[in-house]
DNA sequence: TTGCATCACTGCAAGAATGCATTTGTGCAA
DNA sequence: TTGCACAAATGCATTCTTGCAGTGATGCAA
């Protein structure tokens, strides 16, 4: 189990230092409550300073939950096709895949039952989502450039703003789930789950056209 | 000018303290810079304690950009149409409408300047925005639970879930204009200009199905 | 092993933001 | 005019958050 792990010391202590903030801000939100939970008892129940806390995570309410900085996967961007027929349903799931780094890896059990009792903890997704449709953004307008056919028939609007456009519509179904009052991380953003938002926004679309 | 104020001298006086106090943070941001202008020193400008600033503003930005809640308009909600095939757009101008409450009523040269220098300040509208779509979703929900024709054909969705998915459809192009690095909200955000967001997102949405 | 560059940790100070209790000012009616 | 109910303003204490400077541990190459 740890021989395959061949990580530099420097990055081990981190992701340690990383997962005992987490732990600590998660048990003692659960049991002392999130407003009574200090920045200072956290970080003394982890070891470190609670300067150190916050070179960790921007806000408190992270470390709760357990969100880390959304990250964009290049080898998936690469397999986007512009010319499949399902290209929201593909930029979709990327933006799913970015989302979903953000809180891997993570006690799932424990996260449900914060996020139902502390309903704010939750809306922190929303400022994920943001970061996460940044990153796609950005990484869709480079694919539409390769493809030529992009710039035809768009009257007046360049490949960034095309791009831009696709995006926030992908981004749509991510949104739906997140609203949600009953909203679970960790079943709702997943390959699988993704469907029936997916299905419902064509249904709409469809009937709405 | 004065004559037909009849306000109640409390509500005039609150008025007089929000201008003031927005009048001081903006004034004090575009001389010295937003980081440097503190909330003492903004409402030592008005002429309120440092407490009473927050009772009218959640954080020190918004009484730089002058952003009030967003408030939605009920006789504009009844006006909406589930039988007419413009929908979405619909919708979409009862957002803008919305998140214009949040705005109104200040000097847009100066947001403008400020937003240019801060583009911080601008990522706060995403914030209203999530409120925005809160207020729009509740409200639409009444709206289509008194058409019954919503009901039918949609397979295992609720009537709340097409109102949230119609609503995060009716956002895109609003959420398209407020990512956009040169967004301005005088500009941007009016019934003359959400036409070509709208229009792009039917572009996209026919090139796309 | 030694030296160096880099990164992580820390303490400190200042400012941002909130909850609570108290005081002051308004609106309203007896 | 007086008195009461309520809203606004305030002071105080606490916590959250950030920037800066200094210290120590780590990684790497000579």
């Amino acid at each position: 189990m740890t021989t395959a792990a061949p990580l530099p010391l420097r990055e081990r202590k981190k992701a340690e230092t990383w997962t005992a903030l987490h732990e600590a801000a998660a048990s003692l939100a659960l049991q002392h409550g999130v407003d009574q939970t200090t920045v200072e008892a956290i970080a003394s129940s982890a070891g470190v300073s609670p300067r150190t806390f916050f070179n960790y995570f921007p806000v408190k309410e992270d470390a709760i939950v357990g969100l880390r900085e959304p990250v964009l996967d290049e080898e998936q961007l690469s397999r986007i096709s512009t010319t499949a027929d399902d290209l929201v349903g593909q930029v979709s799931r990327l933006l799913m895949t970015v989302a979903w780094t953000a809180i891997g890896g993570t006690d799932r059990t424990r996260r449900r039952q914060l996020i139902a009792r502390y309903p704010n903890l939750g809306r922190r997704h929303m400022d994920y989502m943001v970061k996460a449709e940044r990153l796609v953004t950005q990484g869709i307008s480079g694919v539409l450039a390769r493809d030529p056919s992009w710039t035809d028939g768009a009257e007046g609007f360049s490949l960034e703003e095309a791009a831009r456009m696709l995006v926030r519509i992908a981004g749509v179904p991510l949104r739906f789930d997140i609203t949600s009052t009953d909203f679970d991380p960790a079943e709702g953003i997943s390959t699988e789950t993704l469907g029936p938002s997916l299905a419902l926004l064509h249904h709409l679309l469809r009937k709405l056209s």
